[in-house]
This record gives C-alpha cells, structure tokens and sequence, in this order.
DNA sequence: TAACCGTGGGC
DNA sequence: TGCCCAAGGTT
C-alpha cells in the first residue's frame, strides 16, 4: 500500500522541477492563458515564449486584438508556423467581444465554440484560467497515462475516447485539479518524453507500467512528415513574404520566392482561401486588412 | 478518418 | 545528415 498518490507526488515533483513560464503565473489572464494555448499547439514553449511576450504587450485584452486588421495578428504571429492559428486567434477575440463582452468565457461549451479551440484547448483554459476539473488531455498527459497506468509505449492514436476520458477524471483530485493537469503536462514534457524519457528523474517510476515492462517500444508506422517542396512550404515561403513587407507586394515578389508556377499559384489560391492572404484589385497582395 | 496545415531544434 | 516531433484543430 502506497503512502501517497500519482497526483500527489506528480505535483510534488512539479514544485521542485516546475519551468517558470509567464502564463503560469498567477496574474496572467484568461486571455493571455488563451492565447498561450493557441500558440503552444504543436509549437515548442521555447519558440512561443517571446511571441507570447509581445503580443500580450501590445495586446493586453480580447477588444484590442479585435480591434485590429485580422493581418496584424498573422504579422505578429512571426514564424510560429500554422498561420491560420493566429486568423483564428483573431476571430475568437472578435466573438469574445460579440458573444461575451470581451471576457474570456470560463464554460468548456462557450469555450469550445471560439475558432481554433478545440477539445484541449477548451479543456486547458477551462482549467488553467477558472479552475475547473476537467481533464486536460494534451499529448504528454495522454503519453503519461498510457505508460504509467497500462504500460503501453503511447497513448492510442486518433482523438481519446470515452473510457479514456473518463479515467483521467477519475485520477484528478477533487480540490486542485488543474495543478495536477499541469503538473502531469510539465512531467511529459520534461521527463516521460516520447523519445529518450528520463525515467531516472521520474517521481512515479516505481509505479509505472511502462518501465516495469520494460519500455517495450511504440509497434505501429509513425506518420511520414516530408516537408521539403510541398505545398505547405510553398505556403509558407508566400506568407513570409507578405509579413515582412509593410506594403501590399507585387507579382513579382512572390514569384522569385517559389521557382515551380502551378504550385505557386495553387499555394498562393489556398492562402486567399483561407483568408490569410488578400488579393487587391491592381494586382498585388496583402495581409488582410 | 485521414489528410492537411509551418517551423525549427535536437539527436 | 536526415528524421522525429512539439500544450491541436479543421474538414
């Protein structure tokens, strides 16, 4: 019989092992916790860290993104990648000041019905800003649970499922739940790595499935990520250009950037589509105003 | 459901 | 060096 429980000393661990990170803090608002959130999907906290800064400088509240051409956000958004998070960061602080008067609603359905939040999203603010217990399944918690509570390598891929669901709940203390979520994040993101953990530095390592398996290795075909003369990187290359112009750029500007025509033109077209970029009528093209 | 959507650092 | 992957969401 143990003296103690996953959560306890995965938050004991915290205490001592914890990043300090400015949306952490206690004074950050839900707002500067939202917009941590979108930034920090599938981007490292090294790289969003000082966006984070900046943007919450300029942009201390929801209406004062809102008030903004919507590729004000794309320019500040830098080379965090995925460029539609920061449309969809916009149209969320546009709907907060419609639907909500410019607060950061605290109910997971509110939550979820703001552009670019989904279940995680939804979860980690619900928690993290208001407090509520629910569970916050992000990759490193589901990483965590998987190896520790049924010795599996990772978490299932595709979306949790219900049961899955249901056990994180039922791990979560009643009082303090979302230090527990965070702590267990911080501990996939710092120890239980998906590759090369440090399960010598693990406060739950004597109770870990996965260990006591001994870390058999992840079976299924992991997904192919080529990168190199695809679309996305044609994309991104287009976009770049237009974030480091202060004005609407040519043709021309584009065309030197992305040697193949029919991908450049296929990029370009998609970027109009999702409104990342805006077509003027003499021909040049711009951030969306 | 699986494909698509950026970028850069670590091993 | 190339591959892996990092607090996902949308269609």
């Amino acid at each position: 019989m143990r003296s103690s429980t996953f959560a306890q000393e995965v938050t004991q661990w915290y205490a001592v092992a914890a990043r300090e990170l400015p949306w952490r803090d206690g004074a950050t608002t839900p707002w500067g916790v939202l917009v941590s959130e979108a930034m920090l999907q599938q981007t490292p906290v090294a790289r969003v860290l000082p966006v984070w800064e900046t943007w919450m400088a300029r942009w201390p509240t929801a209406a004062m993104l809102a008030a903004q051409a919507p590729g004000e956000a794309v320019r500040a958004w830098g080379r965090l990648g995925y460029p539609r998070r920061a449309l969809r960061l916009h149209r969320s602080a546009v709907a907060i000041v419609e639907r909500h008067d410019g607060e950061v609603p605290a109910s997971i359905e509110d939550l979820r019905a703001l552009p670019g939040v989904g279940d995680y999203t939804a979860a980690a603010v619900a928690a993290f800003a208001f407090g509520v217990r629910v569970p916050v399944l992000d990759t490193n918690v589901r990483r965590v649970h998987a190896r520790v509570f049924d010795g599996e390598p990772d978490a299932t891929n595709g979306a949790p499922t219900v049961r899955e669901r249901a056990a994180a709940l039922d791990r979560l203390p009643l009082v303090d739940a979302p230090k527990v979520s965070i702590a267990v994040m911080e501990l996939g993101a710092l120890v239980c790595t998906s590759r090369a953990p440090r399960c010598e530095a693990c406060p739950v390592a004597p109770r870990c499935g996965w260990l006591a398996a001994g870390r058999p290795a992840p079976t299924g075909a992991r997904r192919s990520q080529t990168y190199a003369g695809t679309d996305r990187q044609a994309r991104g290359r287009l976009l770049a250009v237009l974030r480091d112009s202060p004005d609407p750029v040519d043709r021309h500007a584009l065309d030197v950037v992305w040697a193949d025509d029919p991908q450049r033109a296929r990029a370009l077209d998609g970027l109009v589509a999702d409104g990342l970029v805006e077509p003027l009528a003499d021909g040049r093209y711009r951030l969306p105003a």
